[in-house]
DNA sequence: TGGGCATCATAACAAATGGCAATAAGCTCA
DNA sequence: TGAGCTTATTGCCATTTGTTATGATGCCCA
């Protein structure tokens, strides 16, 4: 089992077609493959999207860990009906919201988790992904998210650039995504 | 703690402008709500979708159930994976794949799970679901799903008539989706 | 320092999908 | 059985999004 402590890393799957689908993104303090070595084989990738630092316990050690600290197994547990709540949530989007309420509301829930780990500051956070993997994971092509991202900066809610995004009024791109924070099991303000 | 018996449920969630988009089709032997407790507040509701039994398992009794018989809490932990697993692959189903290998990959997943519990017969199921609700899972219109019953059809691949799916051509359905099992832990054939 | 890459930005056009409307078909219940 | 409802089917047009291409920008490293 992984746990990220710096940088970035995602869940992809890639199809017979060559098209990417990112399916997660793990931030510092996101677990990753607790499930590896129960499934049959694992039908999709995991890989780093910056440099990233990461630690590896080993299932008896974890085992150990949770049986001696019930805390930290509740703990994992919850964190993993928030990563299921995510899911949810990225389905509910790519079904159901228009290009540029997918992209507000995917920059919701990075910003929240990102201020849940205190990496934000004021209304800042650094958000060194590509155009290319925000287009993977939000089922969009990267000319595509280009032109919401430039309607997002003029509609003054937001602005991505140079590796860090600027929430300019968030209560505006809330708005725009139709995003319910209960999901996250934290919230806002 | 809910099993469903009989019949379909689906977990939903209607959006601020009045979409609904399906997150998980449950069949018999799917559980569900499992969580319900620890979540501060529900951000998706559960609903029939024919009529239905339903087994209520309290909180207490599964709990002493998963105690007293470890394969049994292993069953649990397994049947979570895979439902991990289908979510997964809806969100890469959503992003990446196109009308007609969306529908095709729901139908491989379906008829898969369904011939898991017994429900197929030959190459043909029972799928009590109006266009409208395969539409909402899927993230599409009903007209649209219309015109692409049609094409599968017309391909030879599969019909669905009066509640139930006729899979004309396995091979050719799966080619179409690009469907790939491992992650329902069941074999094809 | 500057060549070579990856990324970002934008335009013009093409394709997929949605929206609306009209009709047909099937189902439920009095 | 037939009225009234839901569901399915189809056509036409609008909109969103993808595709391809081109240039600009910035960054890394020889």
């Amino acid at each position: 089992m992984f746990i990220v402590l710096e940088g970035w890393a995602c869940r992809y799957k890639i199809l017979p077609n060559g098209a990417r689908q990112i399916m997660a993104f793990l931030m510092p303090g996101d677990a990753c493959d607790l499930h590896i070595k129960l499934l049959a084989e694992m039908d999709h990738g995991i890989q780093a999207l910056t440099s990233a630092l990461v630690a590896r316990v080993s299932q008896g050690d974890m085992q150990a860990l949770m049986q001696r600290h019930p805390n930290i197994a509740a703990a994992m547990y919850s964190a993993q009906l928030v990563d299921e709540g995510i899911m949810r949530a990225w389905i509910v989007s790519m079904g159901r919201r228009s290009s540029i309420e997918r992209v507000a509301h995917l920059i919701c829930e990075l910003y929240l988790r990102a201020r849940g780990i205190g990496l934000t500051y004021d209304d800042e956070f650094a958000l060194p992904l590509s155009q290319l993997v925000l287009a993977d994971a939000l089922g969009m092509t990267a000319v595509h998210i280009n032109r919401v991202l430039k309607e997002l900066r003029l509609e003054g809610a937001m602005s991505l650039g140079r590796g860090s995004v600027v929430i300019c009024d968030l209560a505006k791109l809330i708005q725009i995504a139709g995003f319910d924070e209960n999901y996250l099991h934290r919230r806002l303000r």
